[in-house]
DNA sequence: AATCGTGCCAACCGCAATCAT
DNA sequence: TATGATTGCGGTTGGCACGAT
């Protein structure tokens, strides 16, 4: 049959740990080590769950652990890996010594997400916005494509217009030749006029520009769309020592991440690619527990002899999400 | 000074796989 | 083999800190 619970959850404690529990916890370990959770807390004189202890140890106690800012490398192998494992966070936390999944996730969440947006690139599937229009555009007829503009600026508009005036800047286009790049790294661009004046009735000549080159966006050829994200533009400046490098496998092109990108355009689709990475994983790795298996392979992507980029195009075809 | 909004992070929750009985 | 505990994981939330209003 099975075991006894875990713990009684009547007289548990929740919420923040104390020093002192703190200090229990760490002395107990130290002298018995973490096997059995579910005695570790009675045996250490704690009111809390086993699960509570060990989650408290392995993501804030162990010894090992780091606590400060993540370094610009972390952050690179952070978007790296979650280019190719999706929401993986024990598996890519396992390539940053001192670093737990949580702290990962937490980084993701808070922080990463937020600068590949800023760069124009959607942190879900690690492919450009305007690519992602462009994509749905084409599989639409044209005056579907303007309906399209209409509806994303219909959802966009009221939260564009608050980041202006809340930035108290005033975005003028000056040329319509091309789709227009995201707002950051404003002050170096030359197709973006700052100024700290923001007039209600511009709104919607500005609304109408950003309709132009969004619609412009969405009719380009994704090859000949804008690229913001490029190492000599925006997303250098705004993610200091980032290169969007992602892997390549047949577009040597220009340099820019999106021609080394996983996806090479509409071929690209979420929902085939899983299955492929999983066997990939799993072969030659019969013996392993799954965590092993994850670790070992994604280890190899960053010794000197395979790489990430090394990896066959297949396999990083679409983002695992 | 008080209130509000936002960012951050530790901790909790629930699910699935694994393990022990 | 069946059952239920344990473990590991990812998503979500609560609460604190801090800046803006």
């Amino acid at each position: 049959m099975g075991r006894i619970p875990c713990c009684e959850k009547e007289s548990v404690k929740k919420g923040q740990w104390t020093p002192e529990e703190d200090h229990k916890l760490s002395s107990y370990i130290a002298q018995h080590g973490t096997r059995n959770w579910r005695l570790i807390p009675k045996n250490a004189g704690l009111q809390r769950c086993g699960k509570s202890c060990r989650l408290r140890w392995t993501n804030y106690l162990r010894p090992d652990l780091k606590h400060g800012q993540f370094s610009d490398a972390e952050e690179q192998i952070i978007v790296r890996l979650h280019s190719v494992l999706g929401n993986r966070w024990s598996v890519i936390a396992a390539q940053l010594p001192g670093r737990t999944d949580n702290d990962v996730k937490n980084h993701w969440n808070t922080k990463l997400k937020k600068k590949l947006s800023g760069m124009g690139i959607d942190p879900v599937t690690h492919k450009p916005y305007s690519h992602l229009m462009a994509e749905i555009a084409t599989t639409l007829a044209p005056p579907q494509v303007a309906n399209l503009a209409e509806a994303t600026l219909g959802c966009l508009k009221d939260e564009m217009l608050h980041l202006l005036t809340k930035k108290h800047i005033d975005i003028q286009f000056q040329s319509p030749t091309h789709a227009p790049a995201p707002p950051q790294n404003a002050s170096t661009s030359p197709s973006y006029n700052i100024s700290s004046k923001h007039e209600a009735n511009d709104d919607h000549d500005t609304i109408e520009k950003i309709k132009l080159g969004l619609s412009r966006a969405i009719i380009h050829e994704p090859q000949t769309i804008n690229k913001p994200w490029d190492a000599n533009g925006a997303s250098s400046a705004n993610f200091p020592g980032f290169h969007y490098a992602l892997p390549s496998f047949g577009h040597e092109g220009d340099g820019s991440p999106w021609s080394q990108s996983m996806c090479t355009g509409s071929t690209c689709t979420a929902g085939d690619q899983q299955p492929q990475f999983h066997s990939k994983l799993a072969d030659g790795n019969a013996d392993d527990s799954e965590g092993e298996k994850d670790t070992r392979n994604v280890s190899s992507m960053f010794s000197p002899d395979c790489d990430l980029w090394d990896l066959p195009s297949n396999d990083l075809m679409n983002p695992l999400v």
